[in-house]
RNA sequence: GGCCCCAUCGUCUAGCCCGGCCUAGGACGCGGCCCUCUCAAGGCCGAGACAGGGGUUCGAAUCCCCUUGGGGCUACCA
């Protein structure tokens, strides 16, 4: 086991649950900046003692969400490292050791108390208007009496004892600055189940100093746990590291964030067609702007410039729209120096919609590219293909009811269509610059407004009144497809009443 | 209830530590105009905040106190 001396070393310790939130990818964020910019080590950890619910379904699932984010790490449950194993439940030996060392040096005692018996000395202080702390009762037991609890078949959970020398704790963190705590208000807590599993804030502290970590940055709930946690190092003689709480995201009714408000899941967004680097200099932009007046960073530049002390206190709000115009703004960059990327976040967009299934054929990946060309800036997040492209996919076209009454309600729009349709299937191929000349000229020899030919033809061939330039998504769509569209159209319009 | 954290435009925030440069800056969103075949993008313009109250000070968004409002801990949850 070799861990540099001095190197700084974060983790984020995921519970496999569920997929990645982005709360928790947020936090992690936070974590590997820093480790980064620290030229440190970034440790995952998988807190799986919940096991009726962890998976490895979930865990696969969560460590491909980092990889897909950017956020590597450097030791953790799937590559090993110097201080494994990186899953707790594959940690109970060091729990179990530790556990008795505290036992052993009488800073932790066993506590035969029933969950009725603490239930009921919660009600009593509820009664009396009295906070609660626990009695204490089994704080020193005789063996005697120990033997009769043991005899009854009580078995026993283990109780840190919390130093009465009533001396304040003091947590100095690193974003909030010094924070004071009365050990008035603390009392024995448990910290090993009587099934033998240890809970959080042992198995937490055990690990964090097993694993060397030097930095702890978390959610601010871990707060008020952290005096709890800080007699425990003092009791098991060791240093505590340096810890950064911060606020959670929110959702945009104030509330935790929730499926609620929108999506919760870092997969969510990569369905949806976000790009990675977008959701991560999204993330860093609440509770932290690197520079006054700039918002667009490269991963690069924020490991540059990420300073702990720079890190907000106040709970930011996951605000869906920025990070849409944030992910436009990288989409637009990517359109023009890497379309293939921007192709790939349309992907699975097109295939949730049923529009795309199968392999991916070099053929149809042509296309999707000359689509996401001729859409262009209008695509800001992958699912935009859709919205914007969809009749690019399908030749069910459907009419939007907006669409019809604003253009397909004049009289004289269906004899407008067929005269735009026979003069189509005169050229053989049609491009933008032909198709531009065909309305240009039909328009000013019927003495009436490009737009007034443009905008039904857009309704006929795509459905929509919003979209792409109708030159260039006619040239796509290709002469026979036109055609096509424009003879449905002209049939629908006739039947109306 | 007890303890802890937080508080600048609707939202993300700069400024706060080290009071005056703040008639509080930027961004998203919103409104208007321009460009234009629609939409998007882009350009220009605009509305929009120091939670409230007390102090301290010549002077407070900045320091102190209280109140209010959020959030958290107070579990054999994490």
């Amino acid at each position: 086991m070799s861990i540099p001396i001095g190197k700084v070393r974060t983790r984020y310790a995921p519970s496999p649950t569920g997929y990645l939130h982005v709360g928790g990818a947020w936090m992690a964020f936070f974590n590997w900046l820093f480790a980064r910019n620290q030229g440190g080590t970034f440790i995952l950890r998988v807190e799986d003692t919940d096991r009726s619910r962890s998976t490895e379904e979930y865990e696969r699932a969560i460590l491909e969400d980092f990889r897909w984010l950017g956020i590597d790490w450097d030791e953790g449950p799937d590559k090993g490292g110097p201080v494994g194993p990186y899953r707790q439940t594959e940690r109970f030996h060091l729990y179990r050791q530790y556990a008795q060392a505290l036992l052993d040096r009488g800073a932790a005692y066993h506590c035969y108390c029933t969950l009725e018996e603490l239930e009921a000395e919660r009600q009593r202080a509820r009664a009396a208007k009295r906070p609660y702390r626990y009695s204490g009762r089994c704080r020193n037991l005789t063996p005697e009496q120990r033997a009769e609890f043991e005899r009854q078949g009580r078995r026993p959970t283990i109780r840190l004892r919390v130093h009465d020398d009533g001396e304040t704790i003091v947590v100095n963190d690193l974003v909030r600055g010094r924070v004071e705590f009365d050990p008035e208000h603390l009392d024995d807590y448990i910290i090993v189940r009587s099934d033998g599993s240890p809970l959080y804030n042992f198995a937490n502290v055990v690990d964090d100093h097993t694993m060397a970590m030097t930095h702890v940055i978390r959610g601010i709930e871990h707060l008020s746990n952290t005096p709890k946690q800080w007699i425990m190092y003092r009791s098991l003689g060791w240093d505590p590291p340096q810890v950064a709480h911060l606020s959670n995201i929110l959702g945009t009714d104030h509330k935790k964030l929730s499926k609620r408000t929108g999506d919760t899941a870092v997969r969510d967004y990569k369905r949806a067609g976000f790009l990675p680097e977008a959701l991560v200099n999204f993330f860093a932009l609440m509770a932290w702007y690197p520079e006054e007046n700039r918002e667009i960073y490269s991963v690069r530049e924020m490991i540059e410039k990420f300073r702990l002390e720079d890190l907000g206190k106040a709970s930011p709000v996951f605000d869906m729209t920025k990070l849409t115009w944030m992910n436009g703004v990288y989409m637009r960059e990517l359109l023009r120096r890497d379309p293939d990327r921007a192709v790939e976040a349309c992907l699975e967009p097109l295939r949730n919609a049923g529009l795309l299934d199968g392999q991916v054929t070099a053929e149809t990946r042509a296309y999707i590219r000359q689509v996401v060309d001729v859409l262009g800036d209008r695509i800001k997040v992958g699912r935009d293909i859709l919205t914007y492209g969809d009749f690019f996919f399908t030749d069910a076209v459907t009419y939007e009811p907006d669409a019809v009454k604003k253009y397909f309600s004049r009289k004289d729009v269906a004899t407008t269509l067929a005269q735009l349709r026979e003069r189509v299937a005169k050229v053989d191929r049609l491009d933008a610059t032909t198709v531009e000349s065909i309305v240009r000229t039909m328009a000013s020899e019927l003495r009436i407004e490009s737009r007034e030919i443009i905008h039904p033809a857009r309704v006929a061939l795509t459905g929509k009144t919003a979209g792409p330039g109708l030159f260039e998504l006619t040239a796509l769509l290709g002469r026979d497809r036109v055609i096509k569209r424009l003879d449905s159209a002209i049939d629908w319009i006739r039947r109306l009443p």
